[in-house]
RNA sequence: CGGGGCGUAGCUCAGCCUGGCUAGAGUGCUUGGUUCGGGACCAAGAGGUCGCAGGUUCAAAUCCUGUCGCCCCGACCA
């Protein structure tokens, strides 16, 4: 390709918009341009690398068996009725409301329905399943806030797998078989990724893992310990039990009142008494499956809903309302405590080590001082129930370590859940009707481009991976004029296009200068530079984008070089 | 959805507070010339309904009201 015949608009001065590194690199580099808030138009060189990145994905996904399509964007909302995920998404459900048959008319945020509706209508026999069908789709979700470039858009480009199964061990081995290939795809993509148990909240089901790509650009939190030994995600990541009650144990005080006027909040009890939060017990009152439940956490920690709602082995937990607390506590919001309590409490694995801590008094206005969990109240059940804060170690004892990610993959087990609701039965070889056990796995490809450019950039600019560069060869003419650069440019192109290798010549009338930040900034991983003085003595220079020194080279050595470059760097991808 | 900010040339921005001639700079673009190995220089040009609508005024980029869009922080996020 000549660049002279394609279209690159690079800019030498960053948009005022683009705060990440990602989003500003991918506007001046000339891969993408917003069209509205959170939908990007794909300029030629950012089209070229989502391109490579679906061929890897899509060549992954075959060699693990499963099978592509393509559904529609538009889905009739009786579908998603069908499965209750039209109040279940919410305002992420974008509806297409203005005309008649609008009307019932969404954009498909995923494609649960659709698969199921597709699977219903032909499969009916053990011996169809198992299946994993795929697509590589635009997915529509009306995010509040779109940000960061291409990492949150309302509009994006999704590989989205759904398998189906006669036996949840049969899950059990695709489930894994997907989680390789994930590993396979972002290995190849030069992604460094990390794997972790993730919740799966509103998309159900039971085991998902999610995988992430630390960068600050992110906006989930990636928990793990220094040698990766254990990671989750926040919401996910268990936390080991205290080890022993502290030595420093100091005498036990007695219960005491005190008048704390207005004063509620943590910070405000902890600034009122000139005590630590950690020094106060927090009394956080739920409503679990319609009865009130208390749960009981250190002042400076946070509930894990997720984590309680196990704990409590319940289906449904949501914050009490004013009045229910009130009823639960005898006293206004802000004065609850463990302290006389009648209901089920659950305390976390932090509280039962706290001495002479603080709670609210239930009684508006008053806590108490001196408050020794087991003597001033009974402990019946503890648990692993708060986020991770900084200073608590896995379960395996390492110190865990906090970092910010972003989420480019997603596999769930699903069960049954769609299956059920939509009747997508098979009948088994006695004739009896099963819903099929299915799973779902997706991947974030807009997402991999970024996270990829988060990974391998510098202050220049891009520097691709040879997987899923645009071009694996810049070839940079300067004195165009010249004959012999001419020639030797030429013979280097074809030589490297008959090789396979795609290549772009910066055939440009411009000073070096420009030509070299150009080069730099979109980040080809070789650059073979053609000047009129080395060309002369037969030479041109062959640099590698990420390393500083320059090699001067044969015409044909230059050539073969090249090539074995090209073919190395792609080894380093590969599984 | 709450809080903050911004909309003036392709891009980065000044001008607005305190209304007043033909609306500016840098960069990019076009043409000519000199240059030519890491964003050169000289000269001449093209390019703007100052987001949009209404109002105040002799006069609005500037003041007022409304509206739309965009960015940031937070909430939300299969």
């Amino acid at each position: 390709m000549h660049w002279n015949n394609y279209f690159i608009p690079t800019t030498r001065e960053t948009p005022a918009e683009a705060i990440v590194p990602s989003h500003q690199l991918m506007l001046r580099a000339g891969l993408v341009k917003q069209l509205v808030a959170g939908a990007y138009i794909y300029l030629p060189l950012g089209y070229r690398v989502l391109q490579k990145i679906t061929n890897i994905v899509r060549e992954e996904m075959n060699r693990a068996g499963a099978i592509e399509l393509h559904m529609p964007a538009m889905h009739p909302v009786e579908l998603w009725m069908e499965t209750g995920r039209v109040e279940a998404m919410g305002d992420t459900l974008i509806h297409l409301p203005d005309q008649e048959w609008r009307s019932g008319t969404v954009l498909g945020p995923t494609h649960e329905e659709i698969i199921t509706h597709i699977v219903r209508s032909f499969v009916n026999s053990y011996k169809q399943l198992p299946i994993n069908l795929y697509q590589i789709q635009t997915k529509f979700r009306d995010e509040k806030r779109p940000k960061s470039g291409v990492l949150r858009t309302r509009e994006f480009l999704m590989k989205d797998a759904y398998s189906f199964h006669t036996s949840w061990v049969d899950l059990d081995r695709e489930y894994r078989s997907m989680y390789d290939t994930y590993c396979r795809i972002y290995k190849r993509c030069g992604l460094p990724y990390v794997a972790v148990e993730a919740e799966s909240g509103a998309m159900g089901g039971d085991a998902s893992h999610e995988f992430m790509v630390a960068t600050d650009a992110g906006e989930d939190i990636l928990v793990r310990t220094g040698d990766s030994s254990y990671a989750a995600n926040l919401e996910r990541a268990a936390i080991a039990p205290p080890s022993t009650r502290s030595s420093t144990a100091s005498p036990l005080e007695s219960l005491q009142e005190v008048h704390t006027p207005h004063v509620g909040s943590v910070e405000q009890v902890s600034r009122f008494l000139g005590c630590q939060p950690a020094d106060l017990i927090k009394t956080i009152i739920f409503v679990a499956d319609d009865q009130p439940l208390v749960a009981l956490v250190r002042g400076d920690h946070e509930v894990n809903e997720a984590k309680l709602r196990k704990a409590a082995q319940v289906r449904s937990l949501v914050a009490a309302d004013p009045e229910t607390i009130r009823k639960v506590t005898c006293a206004e919001v802000g004065f609850a405590g463990p302290v006389g309590l009648q209901v089920r409490i659950i305390v976390d694995q932090a509280v039962p080590q706290m001495q002479n801590a603080v709670t609210g008094a239930n009684k508006t206005d008053y806590h108490l001082k001196g408050v020794n969990p087991g003597r001033d109240f009974e402990i019946k059940e503890v648990a692993d129930i708060r986020l991770p804060v900084a200073g608590d170690s896995a379960p395996n004892g390492q110190p865990l370590v906090f970092e910010k990610c972003i989420e480019i993959g997603h596999v769930f087990k699903l069960g049954t859940k769609y299956s059920v609701s939509m009747k997508a039965h098979y009948q088994d070889a006695q004739g009896q009707n099963h819903p099929c056990i299915m799973g779902c796995y997706g991947i974030g490809v807009n997402r991999i481009m970024a996270a990829a450019i988060e990974a391998h950039h510098d202050d220049a600019g891009i520097i691709w991976p040879m997987s899923i560069t645009p071009f694996q060869v810049l070839i940079t003419t300067l004195d165009s004029g010249d004959e012999l650069v001419i020639s030797a440019a030429r013979q280097l192109y074809d030589g490297l296009t008959q090789h396979g290798w795609e290549v772009l010549w910066d055939d440009r009338e411009l000073r070096p200068g420009p030509k070299f930040m150009d080069a730099d900034l979109i980040g080809v991983p070789l650059r073979l530079t053609i000047g009129k003085k080395n060309i002369s003595q037969g030479l041109v220079e062959l640099k590698v984008r990420n390393a500083a020194e320059v090699h001067k080279l044969s015409v044909t050595d230059a050539l073969t070089r090249t090539d074995q470059l090209i073919r190395e760097a792609l080894a380093t991808y590969q599984s």
